[in-house]
RNA sequence: GGGCGAGUAACUCAGCUGGUCUAGAGUGCUUCCCUUACAAGGAAGAGGUCGUAGGUUCGAAUCCUACCUCGCCCACCA
């Protein structure tokens, strides 16, 4: 290792380990194992998908529970896999065609599904690809694809147990629609974005007078924001307590440019301080219309095409598209004078979570799934405590959207993903376009829902069969991930072994699309939960606080990053900057964190190796030669062991980052390494050197695997093969030294007080420097005396003199540590004035610190109430403080 | 309209159930040092009335209330 560079660099070394982990099966988890379970199911990204940073924070967070609970003795099972994104990739797709002048429907259903399949072939492993780069530790013999076989019969099953059970009918209600994908979305799907838009006041003329002149007797005004949808005003509603229509009870209004005649509906749900108080009804385009119409009865008049454009009832307006027309009907309106105004308002329009198009409230023949049976107990589960959200406070935020579910639109108008396994009998039904039949009831005669493709009708016995054209949205196989990817329906031996699962890590955006429905589905399908801790990590933005997204144009590339300074690199500066669930605010710079903590530990690795004598490592510690300051880092550093286990069982991987690089940096590094320069032969610090440095790359391997595995591999003495299967530290409680801590860090603060002296007083470096230390007592006077080696070594001085009351040298200065007074005379370059000034200064912040210690000791109240440890603690303080401040004043005084 | 999060050093952020907080880290800044692990480094240092105003308490960055700024999520006011 001698020859190896004194930079750290990442490429020769990250691709050549992964490899190795991964042809010794080290990742694969075995069933059979006799080992507890741990296991996480990983949020599959789409096969579509590039790794982009927010990955690369919630994979490295996986990988760190992954490989952390196989440090500790867990049979661990990441599973990994990937979504088929039926939107997402059904797009991609048609990119590409369109680049052949081609639509889908051009070549066709099948051979549009088999160019899908054939991109998923060529470019579905990307990001597993990438997923490896950044090390993950996922079991790759188990990968699963939401389109598999066994993950396509689990849907089919779920879907034909739901029907059974009576929860997933078809039928006609007002969905969110895509108009650009030209499918229905779910709720969740519609992204409500506060948009300015207009509110446009229209008169609708009352039946049977001639004018328009009197506003309420010739006409009344309705005011909407989406006039194009008036083409399907069916009625106009007001409030039955708004008294400036009551005298509509019996009249009927016209609606400008049809002509059609509208009823008169009185409705407590119409606010009458909104607009006008008088709410034009259109049920086939608006989801409180929708429930109006049920209410009163009312027609359902889809005006638009499912591309958005205006259909034949618009008349005049067929063919344009939605947008379009709002202006031409302005425009009409204004001609027929019925236009009043457009005033300014905001409000939350739905846009499509894929393509960003604005969604259209449509009617439109749908599948749902009843909500409300299967939300119950998922409620339970995590009041009761058997889910758990890290951070708490998502808990109500799942409640919340729990409790007021609604029913779950699952069917899709494209071709990308899981069919509908529904069968229509034509001759049954009677239909042509299987798509209008409307099925509430299970059993119903002549559709059949189903594993297998039936050829035959149960009930007739015909063939004229159709299979219901519609996939399942993309969600309806991810919410049974944790459930389908280890086998189930089948009861399988990795159902057995890993389910529930552990720990789920994810992003807030997909708690309701994901976590709520796994944990349903889990319940539901398999009577028990999915899985126990849910960790919602943040959301990583630039530094402007903007979400990363490649439309912005802000993103970093995590695999740029990778090639630039390293997976590990990346990995520790993502994972130290994010605290628990708390967004992430990232630029480029951050990543030095993760690059110059990696160099450092590659060069504190070099030092020890470039110095182990092989024969020395052979030997035993003798624990009654050990130095101070060898007691002091084995202490240090079973503190640490316990503060990183610790912080990684609270999900606190910023804590776990932080705690170890300040050990291995500011313990370790910049004064043990040195310290241990002063002992190097010697069998006890070297195997202390070896043996902490080891433990703490075994603390560190979850985040930084390859760096840790690297020197693992180069560095003797550990009987483990691999540094991934090694085992995790423990303290020993035994050999923990709190005298030697004590000790040491008052050794440090003498040697930190002669380097300021010498600092303020611009002492060359070279310059040696005489000591004479002032005790108080015996302890200090042997600790000094038995570890002057530390002090003459970092203080560059030597030591003439440790005494109990020793007087000062002429000329000197002093450092002043707890009681201790370190004399340095430094001759005639003292500047009298100048060493006032620098103690007084230090006596005024001694004294504010004292005059707020003594105002809380004397105050009765707190002597009184608190407790015995911190009133002792305080009195110690004030005790320690005056001493210092006596000391001062001592010094200055010694200066006349 | 409801809910959540953030406001701490020039910048980016830690600070969990109130007392080892005399408020930390990284970056940046100042001074010195290419000392044979590391200049992607070492040493020393400057820098903060913890958003504002109240309250609870012996004691508040930490708990409560109100307000101000910013960000996010949910919600059928057309």
């Amino acid at each position: 290792m001698n020859d190896l560079p004194t930079k750290y660099d990442p490429k020769e070394i990250e691709d050549k380990i992964y490899s190795k982990w991964e042809s010794e099966g080290l990742f694969t988890a075995d069933e059979a194992s006799e080992k507890e379970p741990y296991c996480i199911v990983i949020p599959p990204p789409n096969v579509t998908g590039i790794l982009h940073i927010g990955h690369a924070l919630n994979n490295t967070i996986q990988d760190i529970l992954a490989r952390w609970k196989r440090l500790q003795g867990y049979e661990v099972l990441w599973l990994p896999g990937t979504d088929h994104a039926g939107i997402a990739t059904q797009n991609v797709v048609e990119r590409d065609l369109a680049k052949e002048n081609l639509r889908r429907v051009d070549i066709g259903r099948e051979k549009f599904l088999e160019r899908v399949w054939k991109w998923k072939e060529e470019h579905g492993s990307t990001i597993i690809h990438q997923l490896k780069r950044l090390g993950s530790s996922c079991d790759w013999s188990r990968t699963r694809f939401t389109m598999d076989e066994g993950l396509s019969r689990a849907v089919k099953e779920v879907f034909l147990r739901l029907y059974e059970d009576g929860l997933i009918y078809k039928g006609d209600y007002i969905i969110n629609w895509c108009p650009r994908c030209e499918t229905a979305l779910s709720d969740e799907e519609a992204e409500h974005r506060d948009t300015p838009g207009m509110l446009y006041y229209i008169k609708y003329p009352i039946k049977g007078r001639e004018k328009i002149e009197k506003e309420n007797e010739d006409y009344i005004v309705v005011a909407t924001t989406r006039p194009e949808t008036m083409l399907g005003d069916v009625a106009v509603a007001v409030n039955p307590k708004d008294e400036r229509y009551s005298h509509l009870k019996d009249k009927t209004i016209i609606l400008p440019i049809l002509k059609r005649e509208l009823k008169v509906i009185f409705d407590e749900n119409v606010d009458p301080e909104f607009g006008t108080g008088a709410l034009k009804v259109t049920p086939a385009h608006d989801p409180v219309d929708f429930e109006l119409g049920i209410k009163h009865g009312l027609n359902r008049i889809n005006v638009m095409n499912s591309d958005g454009t205006i259909n034949e009832i618009g008349g005049d307006f067929e063919g344009m598209d939605r947008f379009e027309a709002r202006e031409a009907i302005i425009d009409e309106l204004k001609d027929m004078k019925l236009f009043i105004k457009a005033q300014e308002h905001d409000h939350a329009v739905g846009h499509c979570y894929r393509c960003h198009t604005v969604v259209e409230p449509r009617l439109s023949k749908q599948w749902f799934v009843k909500m409300k049976p299967l939300a119950k107990e998922a409620i339970e589960v995590v009041k009761d405590g058997s889910i758990k959200f890290y951070p708490d406070r998502w808990t109500k935020v799942y409640l919340n959207w729990m409790e007021n579910i609604r029913d779950w639109c699952i069917s899709r108008q494209i071709w990308w993903g899981h069919r509908i396994p529904v069968w229509y009998c034509k001759d049954c039904l009677g239909y042509r376009n299987v798509r209008d039949v409307e099925v509430n009831e299970p059993g119903k005669k002549g559709v059949y829902v189903g594993q297998e493709e039936v050829t035959k009708c149960p009930s007739c016995g015909g063939t004229n069969l159709e299979q219901d054209p519609d996939v399942l949205d993309t969600w309806f196989s991810s919410w049974l991930w944790p459930l389908s990817t280890l086998g189930w329906p089948d009861e399988t031996k990795d159902l057995e072994k890993f389910y529930p699962t552990d720990a789920l890590v994810t992003a807030q955006e997909i708690i309701f699309f994901w976590v709520a429905r796994m944990i349903m589905s889990g319940l539901k399908f398999k009577k028990a939960i999915p899985f126990k801790d849910v960790y919602i990590h943040g959301t990583v933005r630039d530094v402007t606080g903007t979400k990363m997204s490649k439309s912005l144009g802000n993103v970093i590339d995590p695999l740029e990053v990778i090639d630039e300074v390293g997976s590990d690199a990346l990995r520790y500066s993502i994972i130290s900057i994010t605290s628990q669930g708390q967004d992430v605010f990232l630029s480029k710079e951050k990543f030095e964190i993760g690059r110059n903590f990696a160099n450092k530990i590659w060069n504190a690795s070099r030092y020890v190796l470039m110095n182990l004598d092989e024969k020395v490592l052979g030997g035993k510690i003798d624990e009654s030669t050990l130095t101070l300051a060898d007691r002091w880092i084995r202490s240090k550093y079973f503190d640490t062991i316990e503060k990183v286990t610790k912080s990684l069982e609270s999900y606190r991987f910023n804590d776990a980052a932080s705690v170890l690089y300040d050990f291995i940096w500011h313990s370790y590094c910049d004064w043990y390494l040195e310290f241990s320069k002063l002992s190097s032969d010697s069998v006890n610090t070297q195997k202390i050197l070896v043996d902490v440095l080891m433990g703490c790359l075994k603390l560190l391997h979850p985040i930084m695997p390859f760096i840790t595995e690297e020197i693992f591999q180069k560095m003797p003495g550990d009987k483990a093969k691999w540094i991934m299967t090694s085992e995790w530290p423990t303290p020993d409680k035994e050999h923990t030294d709190q005298a030697a801590m004590e000790g040491m860090e008052k050794l440090i603060k003498i040697i930190t007080s002669i380097r300021n002296i010498r600092a303020f007083w611009n002492i060359p470096v070279k310059a040696d420097l005489a000591i004479f230390v002032d005790v108080k007592n015996s302890e200090d006077k042997e600790l000094i005396e038995n570890n002057v080696k530390y002090i003459k070594q970092f203080g560059r001085c030597h030591v003439e003199e440790v005494k109990e009351n020793l007087e000062r040298p002429e000329q000197s200065v002093a450092a002043l540590v707890d009681e201790i007074r370190v004399y340095m005379p430094i001759g005639d370059t003292i500047d009298v004035e100048n060493e006032k000034k620098r103690i007084s200064q230090k006596i005024d912040q001694m004294e504010q610190f004292l005059k707020g210690l003594n105002k809380k000791l004397n105050n009765k109240g707190f002597t009184a109430n608190a407790p015995e440890e911190v009133v002792k603690k305080e009195e110690d303080r004030r005790k320690n403080y005056q001493n210092q401040v006596d000391n001062l004043k001592e010094n200055i005084e010694a200066l006349r």
